[in-house]
DNA sequence: TGCCGTGATCTGTGATCACAGTTAGGGTGG
DNA sequence: CCACCCTAACTGTGATCACAGATCACGGCA
């Protein structure tokens, strides 16, 4: 092992399958809900979008597939599954079970950077919120930021990657309303919300931080469920 | 609609696809610890095997990979993930939550019929681990219907969904050491836990039926790492 | 005018081929 | 006798082809 000095400073440059890449792409395209639900989706137009053979295309969805974040009907077609209101009020009871959780394990174990990290996210989703014209994708972005700087300062990652799967789940429906109705951003709701979050995990309150994560979701979700859009 | 009698008794035939049916089986060798923590799985080989071309079996894989209960490493090569005793404390944590959690609502929502398959479950699996030799194998199989018939019976597919893919994860070690040590099952103690749970769950308590699972979930990592098997 | 058969065109699924990269093993040079 | 190299046999990834089944629009029959 002799080599030149410079040879310590490269990173061993990520070999990204395109498979990955794509897959990238489309857990993208959900959690931020341009996915509609009940919306359907071609693997070889994907492909064609994407430039690639369906190759990578098909590795990508069976992924998602697996994960329930799409689903392939009976009659062979790939779509983002429909949620009925039970569905979504399941969904929604278990993220706050497990985001709670994560928030509370936050609460007892985040280091310092932790802190930081919580903090700038916490203000740059609250300065985007109180433009006069939010940037409404960017504010999802954040909110999603916001969110999980708070999960991974649980430090478990096991924990982390179950709960981006659920997002995975709850985009479509979540996301996509928020884009059609700028008004609850408007509301700020969240905003106090995460403040909470924020506070209680500074002060190692565990319980107070549960209850701000569960708070947000189910406000968010209340508010889902009272315009009464999802499928029967 | 004016179809014969006859035809309403025809069910929807199940039509699987190969690639669904390759993924059972690889999960089934997973979760039952036939395939230990390092060993590798060659795609053509598995696909000999199952008699199918790769291609069923790359979307098994990858949808396992997906799950993070296969990996395929820098070298290309797939194989199931060698955990170190800080993942697996980690993964035990997530599971006694999760789990936890479950039993907890289980006995706030069973019904009638789940705590008959519950209670034949516990009794099937008492009886072949009170055999002089019993069939561990078989046990270890009873052992997960039992436990999912608890998780089951809070009604929430989500979330037995996540606790299949923590299974998944969970499965080659625990299992694998199972097999290897067969004292742990006729010391009985799994046995104790899960009646607490059973009569827990009947009782609606929800706070003692939590208590069952995670002692019975510790229980097993705790004899796991005091093996001290696990990589570094 | 309303309905049903029919074919072109799309769907995902599976098999096969091509390729770059890795690994293991046998042989050769020191 | 040990170390090295080189080749042959693998690895997963990606592209392409083939196919059964589903969809949809058009046209003919009632």
């Amino acid at each position: 092992m002799n080599l030149p000095a410079a040879l310590n400073l490269v990173e061993p440059l990520d070999r990204q399958t395109l498979g990955e890449r794509a897959y990238a792409k489309l857990a993208d395209l959900l959690i931020s809900g341009r996915l509609a639900p009940g919306e359907k989706l071609s693997l070889r137009a994907a492909a064609d979008v994407l430039g690639v053979s369906i190759m990578p295309v098909r590795e990508a969805v069976s992924r998602l597939v697996a994960d329930k974040a799409l689903e392939v009907t009976p009659n062979r077609a790939v779509r983002v599954p429909l949620m009925s209101a039970a569905q979504f009020r399941d969904l929604t009871k278990v993220r706050i079970a497990i985001e709670g959780h994560a928030a509370a394990q936050a609460a007892l174990h985040r280091s310092n950077s932790d802190l930081v990290s919580i903090a700038s996210a916490e203000e740059a989703m609250k300065a985007e919120s109180l433009l006069p014209a939010p940037d409404l994708p960017r504010a999802v972005e954040l909110n999603k930021t916001f969110h999980f700087a708070v999960y991974e300062a649980a430090h478990s990652p096991i924990l982390v990657e179950i709960i981006r799967a659920l997002w995975l789940k709850a985009g479509p429906v979540i996301n996509l309303d928020l884009r059609a109705n700028p008004e609850r951003l408007a509301k700020g709701d969240a905003i106090r919300f995460h403040a909470d979050v924020r506070q209680a995990i500074a002060a190692g309150n565990s319980g107070a931080a549960l209850d701000g994560i569960a708070a947000d979701i189910s406000g968010a979700a209340d508010f889902i469920l009272s315009r009464g859009g999802l499928a029967g």
